[in-house]
RNA sequence: UGGGGCGUAGCCAAGCGGUAAGGCAACGGGUUUUGGUCCCGUCAUUCGAGGGUUCGAAUCCUUCCGCCCCAGCCA
């Protein structure tokens, strides 16, 4: 987070409550339930509260929310570890878990049974329904709401040891069945559940609901500020009431903020969850997902991920981010640091007739051009090259300035060329190879007459180039809000983007590159950034278009064709 | 028709009674051996709408409109 930059209004509470003493540090804590992976709404998260106990000088804690046994797994606790810690936070001793304070929670259940303020209810879940009311109708009491208290202790007591079924009774905070906020209407505090836990195993078989065990778990902890999204905010009544049942003596401000949206993806569990499950990507690590172990996978930096969060502000509006500004974040971070690369994605092969064919030269290229303490490297030239298709036309466009018949280009690092002859297909009429000369005098890349070329193309020597793979991804959904979508009745699979993975055996790559450690990221000039996939294997590598460069001939393209479109 | 929130540019977002920051996107131009980077410039006479208070309102009051969330023994 910026330590300089413009406040947000989570700043200035906790500076307020600072300036006047309420607290004399701020505690925070990241609070995921070990249910799924992580994803870059997380992160806004995990930024957020890392962050404030960062700039103010406290401490953040990690901890699992982990009080339904059904949904959660070791799985998911090891890869929320591995992602907060991938982004840069550390939590040094500060790792908790709801399930270490189950004890202490069924204490204070009791404390609230002997003070009247929570009973056992036996209706069962469509009578509980039922009784609860709707959102312009006041509830009705339980008719188990007036139990004594020694019933309730012996029935919360029963319930604990296993005596009910799963649905029988649970235990219910006795609030007001007429609130205008449904929440308060009485809700449930403790559920039984015969699942084993991730942690405790078979040692409980009653669970705390979330709106019970939150507000302690915070308490028991010493957080300052809670901060959650904008949902909870119905609860914080709720949140606010156990705390001062119970007498606690910490007693956390919740504060409820925005949660990100990203157009073009989802960002529920639920619906990650459906398009795992539902094999419409390869997992949870997918490139084109929007967890944050996709985008370390799909070549993403943690830094990248930090500076986006910074950027998108902390707001209480609904917002949905445009992805242009993520892509944003990963080229400037990956521009300052990534060797630049040849590779050609969709080669065509040159043969330069004037260059002998036994002969090969290695020219000086840079590694990288913002950063000269990253060297020189060189690469082998010889007469025969693979160019990308893309950049021959037979028939070039206006303001189209890469190689067509007759003209001159300069191949990076190397020479100028010119083309010469194209060679056909007789059949097809596709194009096979381009025959240009080359100007020995341009070696290296300037002409020594001074003359200019307006192209200058990237290049491999076909005897040195190595066979690679790449994966370029697109947006995952073709509709830019895919969960509005859904709420109309639309599935999520009929709105995933059929081209949102390309596949392309047989490019080629520089020397040396099928050799990368997995996770490097390289530039490949005039593309884009890739990053080596874990999977690759090393007589095949695999690399995954991070995000393209811009492509400011593209966009000129698609203009021309509008304009000619129109004509 | 209950309760809780939110409306500032295409997308985020500052603004806190003194005359609309910043970023992304877009669009122009310059530099360039990446049509990349970098640099320069353009982009809200108006803040959801109307009324009111005030010398002065995006900021205060008021009415209206729109959008989001809540009726799990999920979180």
């Amino acid at each position: 987070m910026d330590n300089s930059g413009p406040s947000n209004f989570i700043q200035e509470i906790i500076e307020q409550d600072l300036r006047i003493g309420k607290h004399k540090s701020v505690v925070t804590r990241f609070p995921p339930e070990p249910n799924g992976y992580l994803h870059i709404g997380h992160a806004k998260s995990i930024c957020l509260n890392f962050g404030l106990a960062a700039k103010y000088g406290g401490r953040c804690h990690l901890r699992f929310d982990d009080t339904n046994p059904r949904k959660e797994s070791p799985e998911f606790v090891r890869s929320i570890m591995e992602d907060v810690r991938w982004l840069g936070y550390d939590w040094g001793e500060h790792l908790y878990y709801a399930s270490d304070y189950f004890p202490g929670f069924y204490r204070y259940a009791l404390q609230l049974i002997e003070q009247g303020q929570a009973y056992v209810c036996s209706l069962t879940p469509e009578e509980i329904r039922r009784y609860r009311g709707t959102l312009t109708e006041p509830g009705q009491n339980s008719p188990f709401r007036e139990r004594s208290i020694e019933e309730n202790l012996e029935l919360f007591q029963g319930m604990k040891e296993g005596r009910f079924q799963e649905g029988r009774h649970v235990l219910r905070a006795r609030i007001d069945m007429s609130s205008p906020n449904i929440n308060m209407r009485d809700p449930v505090i403790y559920r039984i559940l015969k699942a084993d836990h991730h942690r405790t195993g078979d040692e409980w078989c009653i669970y705390p609901t979330y709106d019970y065990a939150h507000c302690l778990s915070d308490s028991l902890e010493g957080i300052t500020h809670s901060l959650c999204s904008l949902e909870f905010e119905d609860h914080r009544p709720l949140y606010d009431w156990f705390l001062k049942q119970l007498g606690v003596e910490c007693h956390p401000q919740q504060i409820e903020f925005a949660r990100l949206n990203l157009n073009y993806t989802v960002m529920s569990k639920r619906k990650l969850t459906q398009l795992v499950q539902g094999g419409f990507v390869r997992g949870w690590d997918d490139p084109r997902m929007p967890t944050i172990s996709g985008l370390r996978r799909r070549g993403y930096t943690p830094r990248s991920i930090r500076r986006f969060c910074d950027l998108i502000g902390v707001a209480k509006s609904d917002n949905i981010v445009d992805m242009s500004l993520l892509e944003y974040c990963i080229r400037e971070d990956l521009n300052k640091l990534a060797p630049r690369v040849m590779g050609v994605l969709s080669p065509l092969r040159v043969v330069i007739t004037n260059y002998p064919g036994d002969r090969t030269e290695e020219l000086e290229a840079i590694n990288n051009p913002e950063d000269e303490s990253m060297g020189t490297r060189r690469l082998p030239f010889s007469r025969e090259l693979f160019i990308e298709r893309d950049d021959f036309r037979e028939d070039p466009p206006g303001k189209y300035f890469r190689l067509a018949p007759g003209r001159e280009v300069r191949l990076r690092y190397a020479y100028f060329i010119t083309c010469d002859r194209v060679i056909k297909d007789q059949d097809t009429g596709e194009i096979l190879e381009v025959h240009c000369s080359y100007d020995p005098q341009t070696r290296g890349g300037n002409a020594p007459d001074g003359r200019r070329v307006k192209g200058t193309l990237h290049w491999i020597s076909a005897r040195h180039a190595e066979k690679a793979r790449v994966c370029i991804y697109d947006r995952l959904f073709s509709r830019p809000n895919p969960a509005q979508d859904e709420k109309k009745g639309l599935s999520l699979q009929d709105l995933l983007n059929p081209q949102s993975l390309q596949v392309t055996d047989n490019c080629l790559v520089e020397p040396g590159l099928s050799s990368a450690r997995p996770g490097e990221r390289f530039q490949f000039e005039r593309i884009g950034y890739f990053c080596l996939d874990p999977e690759s294997q090393p007589d095949r590598p695999v690399f995954n278009r991070t995000v393209s460069l811009k492509d400011t001939w593209a966009k000129i393209e698609k203009k021309m064709s509008n304009e000619s479109g129109k004509k």
